[in-house]
RNA sequence: GCCCGGGUGGUGGAAUGGGCAGACACAAGGGACUUAAAAUCCCUUGAGGCGAAAGCCUCGUGCGGGUUCGACUCCCGCCCCGGGCACCA
């Protein structure tokens, strides 16, 4: 976690016992479980907080970790501390700096000069993952700018194939993994070749190489490098004006604003490939230059974007697909407008000797014809962008790079890492877009490490994002100081098998721990390229309905529960309250519910008999139930339901709604493997009954409870009887009876048979153990 | 706009390779114990109707259709809530 310092809130404590339940049970399974903890505490959250109380982040943060430790401990939660990891120490950064340096090594780092996302609040930029609707997502009320600035980015879009492939192979939740898919964002088409008569090759990428023949004009990027060449005299000064109206707008209305579309003429044309015809190039806003080429093909017959401009504009609409359907047709409400028609289900017309294919077939053939014309190839397009590790401020690891006039960009020795983030009174950001660490001289001022001369150390911090994409490598290894992760450790300990965390976390940490396991995995430091085998994505508690936040004002405060419930109450209610990986809305009208479940136990731990004791059939059969229902549910992380069963398995020894052959009898053989199955949600209160039953050792020495199935399965059935669909009756019958036995009974039931009479039975249907339908 | 997830009693939620809807809790009502209250224990509790009673019938899982002997579950068309993406060519 990052410890803030609000504390733990209850959301916190919700994610952190239903990893801790399912690690206790796999632990009482016999397996053998690490479950490691650590505190994330660069980043700017951390600072601005600290400049908010006017503080150094350096000595606020050790406090709000005391404090969590504090909390976490009462939560009573099984992580070894002697394995805490803390991101903000230098043993911990060092490592981050040598994994910013392997994959410098690997050519995989590198400074680019890019339109970057800037907070004018944190003063700072934000990667592509940190800007929620045009918006800083630690500001909402803060747009985002577009500057231009030489930025640290990791090649991750080198990874996006490997990292869309490679979700099937994982268990990871089918939310997580769909997030994923769509950020990363693959589209298949073609990079397509459009030339002008002079020569100039514009190369734009489409999905639909099958439309070519209906693209009527193109479309440049206002940002696009051929703007410039290309515009006529006559149309400069419309182009420029549009240009420079195009760079003043920020981010959220060029983005998310209204989707008028707007746009300038360059007075240039360029051939279409397919039909030969001059077609006339514009720019517009709604071509975006970080996407595809920066260009687009035009085909206002078939694009909705193309055709709102079209139309806006006056342009040629040709249509070059005949839908199969006249339902998927957009019209104009100008009867001269030609409708649009987006889908693939059509036919090809007005489009030369491909006239008559479908949609489909006709991508491969017009993109091989293409292609064979040297006008274009296929292409495959991701929406995932480079990460921008970069930050303009204090409170990171130090990127480890050093630039020297005669050598360039050096990186820094792995001997002399970590690179000491230095104390700094005054670490405000300021508008410059420079760091802070800048105004430290003596700092940023060092021998280049190649050939001695003076040389500057990059004053940019890196991404909190990158010291949380690699913590788990280094929780088995903590003690080492000359690696970052020890080979036999990891290979004993990775990759984690067990990974429960939030989705808020699907396209940001968990995207980039698999990219930085990938390149480690590529550079020969891990054996595997996946860190998290299984990932399960909980829900989210809320209040009222809504998310907590401070400024709702509806966080809840586990502590006060704690104190009022006990530890033990508040982590079952808190699994009770509804599906795991669903969360649910926190109320707390139900937790005496709780409470009262566990004092019954307690009841029955203290009334129990250690002699003899006759168990009947029945209550056995509950009990060998209960031990498979519960396991399968703890393992499929249901805990509602598990402890709800745990709940009927005590109602049926306190006798509650028995028939006669459940007569309770509290004996040990019938509470231990309760008292073990309850362990992993109540680890304390299990603890001091296992004592109660006279167990010497913790009652997480002790195993799961063996499952006998001879033991579970009813040998006497209790049949529905239904008569054409409804159920008329019931008749209890030998278990795995069969249907000629079966009907023969169920007609003889009284209830069923005022149903009958007089009428002919048409058919039966029978579902084994279940019900007899009499169909008439 | 597109892509996911969801909509079940007064409340949280059970039950989906189609097969007893409402498990388990909370709340509420009634009763026992108590001088009293709390705690605890027992009973009732989806709606409507028939019956003196045991009991029986009808309706009921967001709305409207459909498939089926049988639909909370599958199909088609909508509505609402939550989340993700958002001019991605």
């Amino acid at each position: 976690p990052y410890p803030s310092a609000e504390g733990l809130h209850v959301g916190n404590v919700f994610a952190f016992v239903g990893s801790d339940v399912h690690g206790r049970f796999r632990r009482l399974q016999g397996w053998n479980v690490f479950e490691p903890i650590g505190f994330d505490a660069f980043g700017i959250h951390s600072e601005n907080y600290a400049l908010k109380v006017n503080m150094h982040p350096a000595e606020l943060i050790p406090r709000n970790i005391e404090r969590f430790r504090e909390q976490l401990r009462r939560v009573g939660l099984m992580f070894d501390w002697n394995h805490e990891v803390q991101t903000t120490d230098p043993r911990y950064y060092k490592w981050t700096q040598w994994i910013f340096l392997k994959l410098f090594e690997a050519g995989l780092a590198v400074k680019k000069k890019a339109p970057v996302n800037w907070c004018p609040e944190c003063k700072t930029v934000l990667a592509n993952e940190q800007v929620i609707n045009g918006m800083c997502e630690r500001h909402p009320d803060s747009a985002v700018e577009q500057r231009f600035l030489e930025q640290w980015f990791f090649r991750i879009t080198e990874f996006a194939e490997r990292l869309l492939t490679n979700l099937e192979t994982i268990d990871w939740s089918d939310s997580t993994r769909l997030m994923q898919t769509n950020w990363i964002g693959r589209s298949i088409g073609a990079d397509l070749i459009f030339r002008t008569d002079d020569g100039t090759e514009i190369r734009v990428f489409t999905t639909r190489p099958d439309t070519i023949f209906g693209a009527t004009y193109m479309v440049l990027s206002p940002e696009h490098p051929l703007v410039e060449p290309l515009t006529t005299d006559e149309q400069r000064e419309a182009v420029e004006t549009y240009r420079a109206k195009a760079a003043a707008m920020d981010i959220v209305s060029r983005r998310i604003g209204e989707k008028e579309k707007t746009g300038a003429f360059t007075g240039a044309y360029c051939r279409n490939p397919a039909t030969g015809e001059a077609i006339p190039i514009w720019i517009a806003d709604y071509v975006l230059m970080e996407y595809g080429t920066g260009a687009i093909m035009a085909v206002p017959g078939h694009d909705e974007r193309d055709w709102q401009f079209a139309t806006t504009f006056g342009l040629d609409i040709r249509p070059v697909v005949e839908p199969d359907a006249a339902a998927d047709v957009t019209a104009s409400e100008d009867p001269d407008v030609p409708p649009l028609f987006t889908g693939w289900n059509g036919t090809m017309i007005n489009s030369g000797q491909f006239d008559g294919l479908s949609c489909r077939d006709a991508v491969t053939a017009i993109t091989a014809w293409l292609q064979e014309r040297d006008a274009g190839e296929p292409k495959t397009q991701y929406r995932l962008h480079d990460w921008c590790i970069s930050r303009q401020r204090y409170w990171g690891p130090p990127i480890p790079i050093i630039y020297c006039d005669d050598c360039g960009t050096v990186p820094v020795p792995e001997a002399e890492l970590p690179v000491i983030l230095p104390p700094l009174d005054d670490f405000r950001p300021d508008e410059s877009g420079v760091s802070p660490l800048a105004r430290n001289e003596e700092w940023h001022r060092v021998p280049c490490p190649t050939c001695g001369r003076d040389a500057r150390r990059e004053t940019d911090v890196s991404d909190t994002f990158l010291d949380s994409a690699w913590y788990f490598l280094r929780y088995p290894s903590t003690e080492f100081d000359d690696r970052a992760f020890d080979a036999d450790r990891t290979r004993g300990w990775l990759p984690v098998r067990s990974y429960i965390g939030g989705n808020e976390h699907a396209v940001l940490h968990l995207m980039y721990s698999r990219f930085i396991t990938m390149v480690l995995h590529d550079l020969g430091h891990l054996e595997f390229e996946e860190p998290f085998t299984q990932f399960r994505a909980h829900g989210m508690i809320v209040k009222d309905g809504a998310k907590m936040s401070k400024s709702r004002g509806n966080v809840v405060i586990p502590d006060e529960y704690i104190a009022k419930w006990g530890a033990d109450t508040f982590r079952m209610y808190l699994m009770f309250l509804g599906p795991y990986q669903e969360g649910g809305d926190f109320r707390d009208e139900g937790i005496s519910g709780i409470r009262r479940f566990l004092d019954k136990v307690w009841g029955l731990v203290n009334a129990a008999t250690f002699e003899g004791g006759e168990i009947t059939a029945p209550t056995m059969r509950k009990l060998h139930q209960t031990i498979r229902g519960v396991a399968d549910d703890l393992e499929e992380l249901r805990y509602n339901t598990a402890i709800s069963k745990l709940m009927e398995y005590v109602n049926v020894l306190r006798g509650k709604g028995a028939d006669d052959a459940m007569v309770p009898d509290v004996c040990r053989e019938l509470l231990e493997p309760l008292i073990v199955m309850l362990a992993p949600l109540a680890p304390h209160f299990a603890e001091e009954c296992w004592e109660r039953l006279h167990h010497e050792t913790s009652v997480f020495e002790a195993s799961w409870p063996a499952f006998d199935s001879s033991l579970a399965e009813e040998d006497q059935i209790e049949l529905v009887v239904q008569v054409n669909g409804k159920v008329r009756g019931r008749v209890s019958v030998p278990a795995g009876i069969g249907e000629a036995d079966a009907v023969e009974r169920a007609v003889q039931v009284d209830s069923v048979r005022r149903f009958l009479e007089g009428k002919t039975l048409r058919k039966t249907i029978y579902v084994e153990n279940r019900l007899v339908n009499l169909v008439v």
